[in-house]
DNA sequence: CGTTACGTTTACGTGCGCGTCAACTTTGCT
DNA sequence: AGCAAAGTTGACGCGCACGTAAACGTAACG
């Protein structure tokens, strides 16, 4: 059994962040390492919730906004008087990002078109070049 | 027939921005609004560029990749010789897209997952007070 | 016992994407 | 002619998400 908590080295080469990343995440209150003497290690936990970050970051939200919808993913049965409130929230993420889905669909189709223009005219191009050979 | 150019206001209102964006945008070479006197006037072409700019900002994209990105939906048939370099940057941008496209599936369905565990906690909690009255 | 490696706090610096004045033209009424 | 509205060019400011350097702690190794 490995200790199930990693160092902030360990951390940081298992997603490909800077140390001070993770402090910064830590001071804004994303992740919440437990500490050995003075040195920080990241339980499991940290580990999900710095994948949601990622994520989250990836889709375009500020980390407070990332902040706030963790809560979701981690809520025990102690905080009921925030439990509505969060599903409200995450119900308006959840339409965010169904309307981004849609909107990014849409522009895959766009771009394949410039693209299908694209490859015609260096086909094109191709061709006058073999013709003046 | 309407000028087929808009001023900075109508622009703004067109698309939600403020003066101080379309100039930024211009100062870092995304839009060309062409001058009357020293007043810009938005082309079509500015129209076009600044929906895809907008766009590319929801997807969490900087200004300078959609900058370079740009000149993809605008390609005329003069510039054959980068026509080939950004064919294959659009390669790259059309996988990162269909990347966050499956990324975007994979968490909605996870935000649905626990929307559902915390639709069932919210129902559990309901019937507790009904019981208790 | 020194020094090397790894981690820590504190604090100032940086790039991006604009916001916000200030000072100045230009345009359109009246 | 006068004056407000709309637009312009600087220039500085600001919040976010970290980068970076300085100074310090501590555990391990030769």
């Amino acid at each position: 059994m490995t200790t199930d908590t990693l160092n902030i080295r360990q951390m940081c080469d298992a997603f490909d962040v800077t140390p001070r990343t993770l402090r910064f995440y830590e001071a804004k209150e994303l992740l919440f390492p437990i500490r050995e003497g003075q040195r920080r290690l990241f339980t499991k936990r940290d580990r999900a919730r710095l994948k949601l970050i990622l994520r989250g970051k990836r889709f375009g939200f500020s980390l407070e906004e990332i902040r706030q919808l963790l809560d979701l993913y981690h809520m025990d049965d102690g905080q009921e008087a925030q439990l509505s409130k969060t599903y409200v929230l995450a119900e308006r993420h959840l339409a965010d990002m169904e309307a981004q889905k849609a909107e990014l669909e849409e522009a895959i189709g766009e771009l394949k078109e410039q693209m299908a223009w694209g490859a015609e005219k260096l086909a094109q191009l191709a061709k006058e070049k073999t013709a003046a050979a």
